[in-house]
RNA sequence: GGACCUGUGGUGCAGCUCGGAGUGCACGCCGCCCUGUCAAGGCGGAGGUCGCGGGUUCAAAUCCCGUCAGGUCCGCCA
């Protein structure tokens, strides 16, 4: 039907005969005898001239037959790829007509996102879409690669899994065979590829759909894309060389840029120095500790078990309306107030100011070499309140767009085991109970579990969390010390994993396993701030698709098959 | 469950603080003109329950309350 895409149409093919395919850019007609037809496909636009008038209208497809002609002298568009050439005595064959569509595809227009979706086939064909849907084949086919250079098996598990009521909220799916009964989609393939190491397959990963009926967010869909992986016989740092590969193989695909090796550092560093899991390495404002220096203040709002401030480059410029807004930011985390104090020629200028004292005052003025121009901001309380308040504040004064910056990414470890206290008093697993714990504190788990580290991992680019592993668990006997800890009884643990825990007393090699987000990792090479632009389809923030409707009701007939009651909507 | 932002011809915006006739800009659409344009150009035209409902007022796009939709975030996401 075409010959060629248009892109390919260059010098080289001047006086071939040709067609080419695709939809109406755009005309421009000068009367009843000139007119230019820019064709649109895949791969760019081509000026058509066609001697005489025409009957198409943009976005009709059409297949033009023409001759392959340099431009006239001073006609060449330098702004087209293919802008020093043309088709001449063009044939045009609409193929199919177009009303005209709802809103511009020529990408210079924002335009408003539900309109985007619903009418997602039009926007698929605009160049923002377009790019990065190719990007992320690319990625994700750069990933399989890598995966199985090193020796890994795809292999797909179950969409319809049992229940499991732990972690994240499962989508639920009614069996009609067994009525009054349900499948769940699975929030992850976590279990079965446990069990895969068990059947001996000792490097498995998967492109694979995860599901989750929580809340979205701009970096969260109902369903997502993960590359899961797990290997056995490995150790966590091998683990981390195989993800790190993995990455950096896609990296290069999509940024032309070898990433090198990545940092490291320990959950407790990151908390220190940046408030949070997932620090973001491309600019600096490190927070301080300055607990010590405030051991006796006698200013009441530093008077907490911790004082951490942070030094703002440039920041003494900042309006008293903006740092009121930070201030209310801070609150809203759980602080109970925010310091800030303007570095200035003259001394600190601060509400604060005349209360602290000389020493203190030169301490605040010399945070993190502070100068003449910058900004200090100071929370006390709590150190782990501190640290994130100051670093959410840190983020949301410093960090640079998704689409600038260097590429840094950072290997977050040892995270701690237990993450905090049920409302029956049980410790709250803070990855998943089948987590190791960090071999050199196996002997806190029963005398002091908020202290214990985990085997586990988060690898994070730019303020991202890709996603996460851990050592898992293989011998029963730590396996049942974790449970007792979580409050989880043998005979719970038994209804709950039997079929896990049973696979494992038929030998259970040693294994470890990672899990990381397709669709951030692609956002963020395509340096968009929001992963439904690097999604074909995706819902909005309430879980609506809206160009199918979904989700919707059924029929009756369906509704009865499935022993299912309808009920009153809210 | 909660906080904040947005909603005005098909599209993007202005108008809203400080109420006074659906007012304006750009694009698109329709018609006519135009033989080298490329975001073509010129002339003319059509197109609106100002998201929806209620209230205040002589009068509401504008003020108030509620509600719906979209977005950002908190909670949630082992």
């Amino acid at each position: 039907m075409r010959d060629a895409l248009v892109a390919s149409v260059t010098d080289e093919w001047i006086g071939r005969r040709l067609s080419v395919c695709g939809w109406v850019a755009r005309r421009r007609e000068h009367g009843e005898h000139l007119a230019f037809l820019d064709i649109r496909d895949r791969s760019g636009v081509l000026q058509c001239v066609v001697e005489g008038s025409l009957d198409v209208r943009p976005e009709y497809v059409v297949r033009v037959t023409g001759t392959v002609s340099q431009r006239p002298e001073g006609t060449v568009n330098e702004r087209l790829a293919t802008g020093s050439v043309e088709l001449t005595e063009c044939v045009v064959e609409i193929l199919s007509s177009a009303e005209p569509v709802p809103f511009p595809l020529d990408g210079r227009t924002d335009v408003d996102e539900s309109t985007r979706l619903r009418y997602r086939f039009l926007d698929l064909r605009r160049e923002s879409l377009q790019r990065a849907l190719r990007l992320r084949a690319r990625v994700t086919m750069a990933l399989r690669a890598a995966m199985s250079e090193q020796s890994f098996v795809e292999v797909e598990t179950p969409l319809l899994w049992a229940p499991t009521p732990e972690g994240a909220r499962e989508f639920v799916v009614p069996s009609r065979l067994h009525a009054g009964e349900f499948y769940v989609l699975p929030q992850s393939p976590q279990i079965a590829k446990q069990l895969l190491m068990v059947g001996g397959f000792d490097r498995y990963f998967q492109v694979a759909r995860c599901l989750r009926d929580e809340d979205l967010r701009a970096d969260r869909q109902f369903e997502f894309t993960q590359l899961d992986l797990e290997a056995s016989f490995v150790t966590q740092e091998d683990v981390m060389g195989f993800v790190s590969h993995a990455v950096a193989e896609a990296a290069r695909v999509a940024t032309g840029e070898d990433p090198g090796e990545f940092a490291t550092m320990t959950w407790a560093e990151a908390l220190d120095r940046y408030g949070t899991d997932k620090p973001d390495l491309r600019f600096a404002m490190e927070l301080v500790n300055l607990t010590d220096a405030f051991a006796e203040t006698s200013v009441k709002a530093f008077q907490a078990p911790c004082v951490k401030a942070m030094r703002v480059p440039g920041g003494a410029h900042f309006s008293r309306t903006r740092l009121d807004a930070l201030t209310d930011q801070a609150r809203q985390l759980g602080a109970k107030g925010l310091a800030w104090f303007r570095v200035t020629a003259e001394g600190l200028d601060s509400p604060l100011a005349r209360f602290v004292s000389e020493a203190e005052a030169s301490v605040l003025g010399a945070v993190d070499g502070a100068e003449v121009g910058d900004l200090v901001l100071v929370v006390a309380d709590e150190y782990a309140l501190a640290s994130r308040v100051l670093g959410a504040l840190r983020v949301a004064i410093g960090a640079p767009p998704v689409s600038e910056g260097p590429y840094r990414y950072v290997w977050v470890t040892e995270f701690p085991m237990f993450e905090g206290v049920d409302d029956d008093g049980h410790l709250v697993a803070a990855h998943h109970p089948f987590t190791m714990p960090h071999p050199e504190d196996l002997d806190l788990i029963e005398t002091d579990p908020m202290r214990v580290r985990s085997a586990a991992y988060d690898l994070v680019l730019n303020g991202w969390e890709l996603g996460s592993g851990s050592v898992r668990i293989h011998r029963s006997d730590i396996q049942s010390r974790i449970f007792s800890a979580l409050g989880i009884s043998t005979e719970e643990a038994e209804s709950r994993f039997g079929f896990l825990l049973g696979a494992f007393r038929y030998g259970a090699p040693p294994h470890a396993g990672f899990a990381f987000g397709i669709d951030r990792l692609v956002a963020i090479f395509a340096g968009v701030d929001n992963i439904r632009e690097v999604i074909a389809f995706p819902k909005t923030q309430s879980g609506a698709d809206l160009m199918t409707g979904a989700p919707k009701s059924i029929t009756e007939r369906q509704m009865r098959e499935l022993r299912l009651r309808p009920s009153v909507k809210g």
